[in-house]
RNA sequence: UGGUCUAUGGUGUAACUGGCAACACGUCUGGUUUUGGUCCAGAAGAGUCUAGGUUCGAGCCCUAGUAGACCAACCA
């Protein structure tokens, strides 16, 4: 009998944000008071890196069993569109999360302005009638205070005349706006009375004509938050220095009843080899680099569930990335590694070959068919198993044959077996090539007995390389869209003095035709597929039944095909230093023990104190040299070594001067003084 | 020449009120495998930006530097 032990509870870390909500929650803040907000401006198409937002958000959501709203945050009429707010609602939908309210900014402001008629009544805001030029001059420099607007001791009365009638449209779009009566000398520029209200002549896709003035993002976002009764509103980093705004603007509004939203931010996702601005992205649809907003290159949302992205694996990618509040660059590899967690449990594998070799198994009966078991995932036992038809007339991948090979290459050679996938052992026989060289056509012979699963003996052989094939009576050809990186850098629009044009990859699309066996005849728009030893497919929206269009969504992982001169790296790292340390074991030892030994409660030190003695004295003098310097800084080693330093010393009759001579030849000046004041100082605490 | 923020293996994130720097990706071995995939076992790789300080003990606290990011749109 054994008794289940309680599953520990996996310990998973908190990020900083939880570890506030952790904080209010002990500090008396109900867990039902908890509510969040995702709240995109609809000015354009999601991507990879809002996903970084939202996951947090819906995330957190999720994790405290708290709603989440989602609000289009819409307060500039000439840059938004409906068209946004229906692709992101599909966009966030598609990725699994569910909002509680469906919320726009739009819809208070009536609100927002009632509150402000009540700024403007205690003297808080005044309208400035001056051209926006005049006031960014006033507002100074981030060394230079700004300076007070002529109009900012106007009278309550004469500003709520003025904003009265900015609101019903007496004034031309620039000629005056609403500004907070903050303080022209804060530090923070965003305090030098900020913009709270500016007039838009324009139509607003919720509000219509309703409104021709419109509140800014700060007079508009922590309100926001209050009246949807958001308890933290999370953004990211550049948004810092709004927040001492935010808190303003929320003093003059709040009354105890409400929750007060708290405004905290994290950086934001970057990804190697991608750009993340709405702007540059807009510039690659515009100048026809990609095909448009939803081209599989793109890193947005549509983009990547086009090209085989699952939700899950993007979900999982947010999940793993983390929240902090540093820069970051995440490398594309472990978003490759995501959705190949994924689809390797669930996708289809099938046979298709994108770069066609004819093989003829001159053995083979001629006109003679089989329909052969193949099994579907070797995953997910459920899946089941399909037919595919053998001949003696196969398409292989070119990359799958050479004349002569090393032993590394498992594939097909002259004279050298290799397993054909759910069908028969072959041996290269002969090689057919065009005036070019290029080889035209294989010649091979088969195993009639070896046929997979047929339970003989020669079906269980073992043979090193096992190929993936097409019947060329039977394929399909199939359009297939390979996609490399968009571009070139790492970072390509971290660049100072280039634009991120220049590195566009002109190579991040090729078309090929391949064949594919012809169980895929009937797949759908957005089936996915491992292709057998290439990879994962998924079907494209362009495709038709009789005229099939795959991308490719990533490959399979390949630790074979890669170039190997990235091993340099490795190579690099290993320093003289870390070498020495390998070679010398009892100063390693030393080092263990001094580490446990100043860890140890006081009266459990006095064994291991021995101990270290012990191992101090197989120290050889000669070791220490060039490892002193950074022995005696190793946090929590520094006694312990010093302990063994002493004693060896001690015991080569070193001390003091003699030794130090050593020490400084070798270039290490203050080893002395250190050497000695820590030794003696030891020696004395220690009584050694 | 101001303010604010940040600094931990190649990358990203951890480390509860100071207590042997952990996890994931990536890399490299070995095993299994009818996918050079998956899976399994293992390894290498940082002593936490620098210099001081406090402490028996510092990634964490203090001081001073250094580096990077952000901040002067009638954008969000």
């Amino acid at each position: 009998m054994f008794y289940f032990l309680p599953m520990t509870e996996e310990k998973k870390s908190l990020n900083f944000i939880e570890h506030i909500i952790e904080e209010d929650l002990k500090n008396g803040m109900d867990s039902n008071e908890l509510r969040f907000r995702f709240p995109p401006e609809p000015n354009g198409y999601l991507h990879i890196g809002h996903t970084k937002a939202i996951g947090i958000s819906f995330g957190l959501g999720l994790t405290y069993n708290a709603p989440v709203n989602l609000r289009f945050d819409d307060t500039n009429p000439a840059k938004e569109e409906q068209e946004y707010v229906d692709a992101i609602k599909d966009d966030i939908l598609w990725l699994g999360y569910q909002w509680d309210k469906e919320c726009y900014s739009s819809d208070y402001f009536q609100q927002l302005y009632d509150w402000t008629i009540q700024l403007i009544k205690d003297g808080k805001a005044y309208v400035d009638t001056q051209t926006s030029e005049e006031i960014a001059i006033q507002k100074g420099t981030t060394t230079e205070e700004g300076i007070n607007s002529p109009y900012r001791n106007r009278s309550v009365k004469e500003n709520l005349g003025l904003f009265q009638r900015m609101k019903e449209g007496e004034f031309e779009e620039g000629t005056c706006v609403l500004r907070a009566k903050i303080d022209m000398a804060d530090p923070n520029m965003l305090m030098r009375d900020p913009l709270m209200y500016r007039i838009l002549k324009k139509t607003h896709h919720r509000t219509g004509d309703q409104w021709c003035i419109y509140p800014m993002y700060d007079w508009t976002h922590g309100e926001s938050d209050y009246i949807e009764g958001i308890s933290h509103s999370l953004c990211s980093l550049e948004f810092k220095p709004h927040r001492k705004l935010y808190d303003w603007f929320l003093d003059q509004i709040y009354s105890d009843d409400g929750i007060r939203p708290k405004q905290r931010e994290f950086a934001r996702l970057n990804l190697s080899y991608t750009i993340m601005s709405k702007r540059k992205l807009l510039k690659l649809v515009e100048e026809g680099v990609v095909k448009g907003w939803n081209d599989p290159r793109m890193p947005t949302i549509s983009g990547l569930r086009r090209r085989g992205y699952t939700p899950t694996s993007i979900r999982k990618f947010v999940e793993t990335v983390g929240v902090a509040k540093r820069e970051n660059i995440i490398d594309v590899s472990l978003l490759e590694f995501c959705v190949r967690e994924d689809l390797n449990k669930t996708a289809s594998r099938v046979m298709a070959v994108l770069d066609p070799v004819k093989l003829v198994i001159t053995n083979y009966p001629i006109e003679k068919d089989e329909w052969l078991d193949a099994e579907n995932n070797p995953e997910d036992t459920g899946a089941g198993s399909r037919k595919v038809p053998f001949s003696g007339e196969l398409y292989i991948e070119r990359e799958d044959f050479k004349e002569e090979a090393g032993n590394k290459y498992f594939r097909l050679t002259l004279g050298k077996e290799v397993r054909l996938k759910n069908a028969y052992i072959i041996k290269g026989e002969k090689v057919l090539k065009d005036a070019a060289g290029t080889v035209t056509e294989i010649h091979c012979t088969y195993d009639p007995k070896s046929r997979s699963g047929s339970g003989s003996e020669e079906s269980k052989r073992n043979v090193k390389g096992t190929l993936h094939w097409v019947s060329v009576k039977h394929a399909i050809s199939a359009e297939i869209r390979m996609y490399d990186r968009l571009f070139n850098d790492e970072s390509p629009d971290g660049q100072k003095d280039k634009d991120f044009m220049e590195f566009v990859n002109p190579d991040s699309l090729k078309v090929i035709t391949g064949f594919v066996e012809p169980s895929l005849e009937n797949s759908n728009v957005l089936d996915q597929f491992q292709f057998q030893r290439l990879g994962y497919f998924n079907v494209d929206s362009d495709s038709k039944k009789d005229a099939l269009v795959f991308n490719k969504t990533v490959g399979l992982r390949d630790t074979w095909g890669k170039v190997k001169p990235a091993d340099t790296k490795q190579e690099v790292k290993s320093t003289p230093q870390q070498n020495q340390q390998k070679e010398i074991p009892a100063i390693e030892e030393v080092k263990r023990a001094g580490k446990k030994y100043t860890n140890l409660p006081e009266n459990k030190r006095e064994a291991l104190k021995i101990k270290i003695i012990d191992a101090a004295k197989k120290v050889d003098i000669e070791e220490l040299i060039p490892l002193y310097g950074t022995a005696a800084k190793k946090v929590g080693t520094r006694i312990a070594v010093t302990i063994a330093l002493g004693v060896v010393l001690e015991n080569k009759n070193l001390i003091p001067d003699e030794s130090a001579k050593e020490f400084i030849l070798k270039g290490k000046e203050d080893a002395h003084e250190l050497l000695k004041s820590e030794a003696e100082h030891i020696a004395t605490k220690f009584e050694l």
